[in-house]
Parts: C-alpha cells; structure tokens; sequence
DNA sequence: ACATTTCTGGACCATCCGGTCAACAACCAT
DNA sequence: ATGGTTGTTGACCGGATGGTCCAGAAATGT
C-alpha cells in the first residue's frame, strides 16, 4: 500500500516520556521532543497528534505499565503480606529523584487539566482495588486482623507509599528514606 | 527622599504566590503576574528581580508561614499526642486539591532547580525536627511507647501526611479522605 | 517499472516569552 | 517651589513557542 513508518511508535513513545518524568511538561517543548526522537515536527503530528495529546498518551501508557506492575507484584508473591510489604517499600531505590511520573504530573497539571487529574484518580482507585484484594487475601491467610476493613488498611498502605514517593523526590538520601520506609510497614502492616 | 512604592510588597508576593501555587511555575507567564499584580513589567523587576528569583521569595515565604504554623500547631496543643494527630489530619479540607505549594513545586522544579530542591529538602528536615520534638514530648506524657524512636516516628508522621496532601491533590473527595486520615492517625498514633 | 499512498523534514506563521530600557510621574527634604 | 531621587509605565528586543503546511522522499502492490 505505501510508506511504513520509519520509526518504532512505542520506543519514541517511552523516550520522550522520559523527557516529560524529567522535565515536566510545560518545561518540556516541541524542540525537546524533536531533538529526542530524532523526528520532524510533522512527523510527530501525524503519528501522536497535539503536544498534549502525545503527553496524554504517555502518562496513560506509564499508568497501564504499573498497574500490570503492581498486579504482578501483588499476585506472584506467595504471601500477600509479602507482596504489600513489597509494594509499600518500592518507592526506595537509587532512582527516587525522579519520583513517580503521575504523581509528578498530577502535581503540575491538576488544578488546570481535568483530563489529568480524571486520569490520575482512575489510576489510584483502580491501585486501591489491587491493594484491597491483596488486604484480602493477607486477611485469609491470618497476616492482617480479619475484622478490619480491608479496603482502609488498602488506602492508608496507597497514601503511605505515595508519601514515600514524595519523600524520595525531594531528595532524600536512600538510607534515611529506607529506614521510614520499614519504620512504616512495620506500623502498618 | 523619594517616591515611595505604591504597593504593599507582601501582598503582592500573597497573590502573585497563588497563581504559582495553582498554575505552576512553568505555565505562568510574566503577563499573568502583571495582571494579577496590577503591575508593570518594570516594577516586578525592580521589586523582587527576575521570574526565577521572584518565585523563590513566594516559595520561601510559603515554607517560612508553613514552619511557623506548624510550630504554634505542636507547641499550643496541651498534650503533644492531640497535637501529632492534627498535624497528621490538616491536610483534610475543603481546599486539598491545591495541594500543598512546596510540594506540588518539588514535583514541578525538582529534577531541573537544585534551588528548589534544597528549599525542599530544608523545610522537611525543619519539619522533622519540630515534630521529633513533639513526638518526644508525647513519649514523656506517656502517650506514645518511650523505647521507640522519636525521629523515626516523626518521619513515618510527615511521610503519611505528605501522601494524604497528594491524595487531596487527585481530588479524592473529603469524606474518603478523611476517612484515610483517620485510620492513618488510629495506626501511626 | 510505475503509480499510489503515506511518511518526512523543514520552511513558515502568528504569537508569546522573559527581559531591558528610557522617558515620564510622583514623592520628599529642603 | 524646586531639585533630587526613586517608582512606574509601556514600548521594544531577540529569540523561542506551539502549530500548520507543502514539496519531495520512500516504500509498497500491481
């Protein structure tokens, strides 16, 4: 029929995500992104639309990533005690600066954005839905008190470890953010 | 000697720090600021300097106001552990989908302005040290177990409290909100 | 080989950006 | 009243912004 694209959608897709995490994006413009890519401004267009469209589509893309992330973690793990502990100490690695793409986004963009802040609410409830079934099933398995609402201990967990991720952002070094971490599982869980 | 300014400073760097607050650093133009203020692009400058600097004296300002409410909120309250579990619950109210300024500005600025990084970084260790002090104080009154430690528990307060502010931010409603709230105060507490 | 369709890159546009500057206005001390 | 000093204003600047568009390149099916 014609001309394929010369390009792999979904890589550029991720790099300039990338520059978005890093960079925000008002800071971040149509150069950036060109320069990333390696691609015209027309291509860009044709293939993603507007630059906020071509945002939109990376943060839903980082959002569908770590929702299949999280359900992973919180499944394979044989306990689920386990696997919340996991969860909630996953905001501490070496790469903390850059904090959590949507909570950077959400951040800079909800108060003038609905479409941001639509996009993020979906993705903490539909997270608090793999948490509570998680809760759940650490109740079944007698790790957590079976009379408690699980879908509490499941938001207090979700706003914990965004606390965490936020504590990281701003530069925390990773021992102290480690030890608040386990200081708050131990609480928690 | 002179012509004296025809504006009070202080209140302009209010306003001018609420369009920040709302609109981001980057997403606000030098026009929005001499709309809000009612100001000329010249006497912006030669009150405050450039937009960068401009927005550092809102921010400082902001955490200045922040510490010393925080202080009066833990030093007032008769016993420490009322005082920790209001701290911990503040961030419940009509207005959290503001957010928090120094937060939703780390999330913005942090990876880019080392400036803003550190104010960051600075206000949460002042942050910790009131609250350490308060924790300390409700181990005294025996409201918290002594043997534990107090820095840790504070951290694990400020770590909780700063995810219930971006809870708020996603525009959870108040009621779920504050029911997160409370089962964080009912667990940490 | 060719025609068709799509992709590609960059020229182009109007607008807006942050920042400078000089002319003018307002105020105070004398 | 006047002079000196500062504040205020708006015009102006170069460059960057997001976005449009078109001429030509490239790859496919025939």
């Amino acid at each position: 029929m014609a001309r394929p694209r010369s390009f792999d959608e979904d890589q550029v897709l991720h790099e300039l995500r990338d520059r978005f995490w890093d960079a925000g994006y008002s800071a971040t413009t149509l150069q950036d992104l060109m320069r990333i890519s390696g691609l015209g401004k027309g291509s860009l267009y044709a293939a993603y639309g507007d630059k906020h469209t071509l945002f939109l589509r990376t943060l839903r893309g980082y959002v569908a990533e770590g929702n299949e992330g999280l359900r992973r973690t919180l499944e394979d793990e044989p306990r689920a005690i386990d696997a919340l502990r996991k969860m909630l100490l996953s905001p501490v690695n070496p790469g903390a600066e850059r904090g959590c793409f949507l909570a950077n986004s959400t951040c800079e963009l909800a108060t003038q954005h609905a479409d941001v802040r639509t996009e993020a609410r979906a993705a903490y409830e539909t997270m608090t839905r793999l948490i509570t079934a998680c809760v759940a099933r650490a109740q079944r398995e007698g790790d957590l008190p079976a009379q408690e609402d699980a879908e509490e201990i499941a938001r207090s967990l979700l706003a914990a470890q965004q606390g965490l991720v936020f504590m990281g952002r701003t530069g925390m070094d990773v021992e102290t953010l480690r030890s608040v971490a386990h200081s708050l599982a131990d609480r928690l869980l």
